[in-house]
RNA sequence: CCGGAUGUGGUGAAAUUGGUAGACACGUCAGACUUAGGAUCUGAUGCCGUAAGGUGUGGGGGUUCGAGUCCCUCCAUCCGGACCA
């Protein structure tokens, strides 16, 4: 009887199918254990290798958690929102819900063939209104609440408003600012536009105008982790700020809780890094400077006070308005000149060349230290977002002030005495600083807080933290998302009730934009007007439902709430999440933040969503070239190409043995263009072109799982893709070696049936050496399981395997243990050969076996012996020996002693590996 | 430029606290059984050398009886962030 592979999976799909024995229960005396993949966006391209390598890794530890004796919670769905649903739409007349639904069917198709253990009881969809109905639910808590900064939490608005009834919102100390500050009796006055207006300004979900990443081409605003160097992720299309009306999410306030949560996960170093990079908290001081002959202030960011004495000019941002104000009648013509230039430059120029460019404004600022006059400037180097959009210029010690004063011949203040030059700045910070009045002899970095009390006595400045994030932009000019539940009603905004909840999409055929750059939702009147006012016609973005699906995985039939208090307390934080880096700010920080609110209001009871994070490597496509000279059919060998004017072209690396092309194939493949191929050859072969490339269809690198499944089976493709090596290490796809996988399998199998003699399991009692094989694999299988080793994991099955093979071992007794170990990794050979063991119950709920001390130890053995780590010998030593009778066996040894030649050793080292070490 | 990660045979890679480097697999070579084999099995396989032996984990230096592993320094590759004051 031979392995079968193609069988036996197809039988155990379906038992596992129709007795539902995914499916977990919320309800378990076991304890609990949350693995989570990251939910895949259904592209219309379906899976290629590289999508399996993470499921498989969380597959085989919910598998391993499970034998363990967990309650494991191991759910699948879908992020079927989003931009490319809707492009696809425009570009080919399908409607979204139509492709986004083909798509569905066909993932499901895919990753059914490699057998899973997802409980597809709780699949999400966040385009399903049952799902989005939360989504929107969230929203409105969201739009609801504010931030406290005494609590620093999240609390209802109604407690805002409560105070703003009684006291009002005024300043701590000084006088109270119009606009900003009001009492009690004010906001009792104010219109109810006006009171919706103050209440925005500290909303959670909130409403307003901004610079946005607005992208011309997809018709919508990005969001800033959306947009890589100038053009959008999606489509690589330009993009360019503009100012619009827009939701976006506070994020800015759980800053430095998000930054402090890093502490308490187990992420990866760079991972952390990332998050911590894009929060960028950086801390100084805001100063002003007065302006000579102005009665205007110059209110400066600086992270280095301690500078204070070497600033030799000033440079604000282009786009701040005291540009115009303080501008001296001779330097006009050339601040204009200079703003109209600034404005003709889009985004993508100044990233693109950095040219170092800016004028002088006319006007001076004081030190206020030591009255001196400064130069102010403006250049497009600093930035209207960050700080106040306004920087002290200190050339000796900052890189970019440094060439700036070089190129407009700006006198340079050196502060730092040796450590400074004359070539490039140098921003130490533990010079000790000269020219520097009152700080003078200081070491830089304890003039900082120095400085900085200085300043807030005189009342000129005060003490500032300040962040790169920004507030998170959250609405889109698209269709295919969620609809806001909000409706508009003389410009406040107001939010629907609970009950009118789920705000559903309605349908529509064309999708083309609304007026004003609105969404296509704009065109649909009908809708759009609603309760005497009108609809939010924006949608939210991809992010929103990823935002918590993790939530309702716990949950997922809920009608009542987004998710029990019960369900969430009981499975708690995901224990390990999945997913590829590509998430690190975007999806990870915005999950991390609705995490975070979720728990301020009482709803779950953690905060922060994931506990461990894994990310996977990404596979590489490894591409093939041919060659074909110019203007004729023929495809030269990749050797003599260059003897040869030929243009590069990537073929299919399905049909390419190793770098070998098979040339019949070639001439099939892309019926008509290649028929007549002819090629030229070297060695008789025809040897394609390698490189390692992004894998995707239009490089013909592909190569689809479901052929391998067809080729070898579920469970070789599994232990294959682990077999490549660690998990989170990324790697070209190279499917030769998978061979090797197959054999182990069928090796396998031949312990349990021979092609010839049938069946040959027994049920004789093991022998010790087979009790010791089958212990050290026990024992290797758990820890490199647990450590996230697979690739490791596999080879030790199949050291095993030759083991157990060498010593005829054919007994039901070590068999049975060995295929528990085996289930995670194949389960489909696993549960059948359980089966043929005489086990009626799946395998899926045996119990992971326990390794047994007795059968590792050695009964004895000839360890080395080394002398000054040079010569060795072998002495035979029995176990569990005390270090001094190692010390009397040395000295006995004929060998040793005639190496010592009568001297006396310095020390006997006797190490772990059983290697004893003699040095003279 | 800054930050993070990684450098080990022809290839993918092992080596968990410093302890016989290269497990396991691919590939290659030789052999067995075969009408045949791209099936199966057995053996060999880091490099130099017929051999004894020497040498070897990106380069250089250090700590140690002992370093792939720890420290310093340089180099290369990959990823991420880059005018953030």
């Amino acid at each position: 009887m031979e392995y079968r592979f193609r069988d036996i999976e197809k039988k155990w799909q379906e038992w596992w199918n129709e007795n539902k024995v995914y499916e977990v229960s919320n309800d378990s005396a076991k304890p609990k254990y949350y693995v989570l993949d990251m939910f895949p966006y259904p592209s219309g391209a379906g899976l290629h290798v590289g999508h399996p390598l993470g499921y498989i890794a969380s597959d085989i530890y919910a598998r391993f958690k499970r034998l363990k004796g967990f309650n494991v919670l191991h759910p699948m769905g879908y992020d079927s929102f989003g931009l490319p649903a809707e492009q696809y739409a425009i570009e080919h007349g399908i409607h979204p819900a139509e492709s986004t639904g083909n798509n569905i069917n066909n993932f499901r198709k895919q990753l059914d063939n490699v057998g899973f253990c997802f409980d597809w009881s709780r699949e999400v969809r966040t385009s399903e209104p049952n799902f989005y109905k939360w989504t929107q639910w969230i929203f409105l808590q969201l739009f609801n609440s504010y931030f406290c900064h005494t609590e620093k939490k999240a609390l209802p608005i109604s407690k805002l408003i409560a105070k703003y009834e009684t006291r009002g919102a005024m300043p701590k100390n000084g006088p109270p600012i119009p606009g900003k500050h009001f009492s009690a009796t004010q906001w009792k006055g104010f219109s109810e536009k006006e009171k919706s207006d103050i209440l925005m300004r500290r909303r959670l979900a909130y409403c307003g105008y901004g610079e946005v990443n607005w992208c011309e081409a997809l018709g919508t605003v990005l969001a800033n982790d959306e947009v890589i160097n100038g053009v959008s992720e999606r489509g690589g299309h330009p993009v360019v700020k503009k100012t619009l009306r827009q939701w976006y999410l506070r994020i800015t306030e759980y800053a430095d809780r998000l930054l402090e949560g890093l502490q308490k996960v187990d992420f990866s170093e760079s991972m952390k890094e990332m998050q911590s990079n894009w929060i960028g908290k950086s801390s100084g001081a805001e100063i002003d400077f007065e302006i000579k002959k102005s009665p205007l202030k110059l209110r400066v960011y600086t992270t280095r006070p301690d500078t204070i004495f070497g600033v030799d000019f000033m440079v604000i941002a282009p786009e701040l308005e005291m540009v115009n104000e303080i501008k001296s009648k001779e330097q006009t013509i050339a601040v204009d000149e200079y703003l109209a230039y600034v404005k003709s430059r889009s985004e993508r120029e100044r990233m693109a060349e950095k040219k170092i460019t800016g004028v002088f404004t006319g006007a001076y600022a004081i030190n206020p230290f030591n009255g001196r006059e400064i130069p102010i400037w403006i250049s497009e180097y600093v930035l209207a977002g960050y700080g106040t959009g306004a920087i002290m210029a200190v050339p000796c010690g900052d890189q970019r002030d440094f060439l700036f004063a070089k190129h407009f011949n700006i006198p340079i203040t050196n502060i730092i005495g040796s450590h400074y030059n004359g070539e490039e700045a140098n921003p130490t910070k533990d010079a000790i600083l000269e020219n520097s009045d009152f700080i003078n002899g200081m070491v830089m970095k304890d003039a900082i807080d120095i400085v900085i009390k200085n300043i807030e006595e005189k009342g000129i400045g005060v003490r500032k933290v300040n962040y790169k994030m920004r507030d998170a932009a959250f609405s889109r000019q698209r269709y295919w998302g969620e609809p806001f539940p909000i409706v508009w009603k003389d410009g406040i905004a107001d939010p629907l009730n609970e009950s009118e909840l789920p705000v559903l999409l309605p349908h529509m055929d064309d999708l083309k934009p609304g007026p004003d750059g609105e969404g296509p939702l704009s065109n649909l009147t009908e809708w759009k007007n609603y309760k005497s006012g009108t609809r939010e016609v924006n949608t939210m973005p991809g992010y929103a439902g990823s935002s918590w699906y993790f939530l309702r995985y716990m949950d997922p039939d809920n009608d009542k709430q987004f998710c029990s208090r019960k369900a969430s307390d009981y499975w708690g934080q995901v224990d390990l999440y999945i997913g590829g880096t590509e998430h690190a700010v975007g999806h990870l920080l915005y999950s991390r933040m609705w995490t975070k609110f979720l728990f301020d209001l009482g709803l779950i009871g953690h905060d922060e969503p994931y506990k461990r994070l894994m990310n996977q490597g990404m596979i590489q496509g490894s591409s093939r070239f041919v060659y074909r000279v110019h203007g004729s059919n023929k495809f030269v060998s990749y050797g003599l190409k260059d003897q040869y004017s030929t243009d590069q072209i990537h073929v299919n690396v399905n049909i390419v043995d190793g770098v070998e092309l098979d040339t019949e194939e070639f001439k099939k493949w892309k019926r008509g263009e290649f028929d007549d191929a002819e090629f030229i050859l070297e060695d008789g072969k025809y040897i394609c072109g390698v490189e390692v490339e992004k894998m995707s269809k239009s490089k013909f690198n592909t190569v689809n799982p479901d052929d391998l499944v067809m080729k070898y089976g579920a469970d070789t493709f599994r232990m294959y893709e682990m077999f490549l090596g660690p998990v989170e290490m990324s790697k070209p796809w190279d499917t030769k070696g998978i061979e090797g996988v197959h054999r182990f399998l069928k090796k396998l199998w031949r312990l349990f049936y021979d092609e010839l003699k049938g069946k040959v399991w027994n049920e004789e009692k093991a022998t010790d050496a087979e009790l010791k094989v089958l212990h050290k694999t026990i024992k290797k299988i758990e820890e490199d399981t647990e450590r996230f080793s697979f690739n490791t994991g596999v080879s030790t099955f199949m050291i095993c395997v030759n083991d157990l093979t060498d010593l005829k071992c054919y007994k039901k007794e070590v068999l049975e243990q060995l295929l528990v170990l085996l289930a995670p990794y194949a389960p489909h050979v696993s549960e059948e050969l359980w089966s043929v063991l005489g086990n009626s119950a799946t395998i899926l709920d045996a119990s992971f076996p326990k390794w047994n001390d007795k059968y590792l130890k050695e009964t004895s053995k000839a360890y080395p012996v080394a002398i000054n780590g040079k010569t060795r010998t072998e002495l035979t030593l029995a176990l569990d020996i005390t270090q001094q009778q190692v010390e009397e066996i040395v000295m006995k040894d004929a060998i040793v002693t005639k190496w010592l030649e009568g001297k006396q050793p310095k020390k006997i080292i006797y190490v772990k590996n059983k290697m004893i070490n003699v040095v003279v």
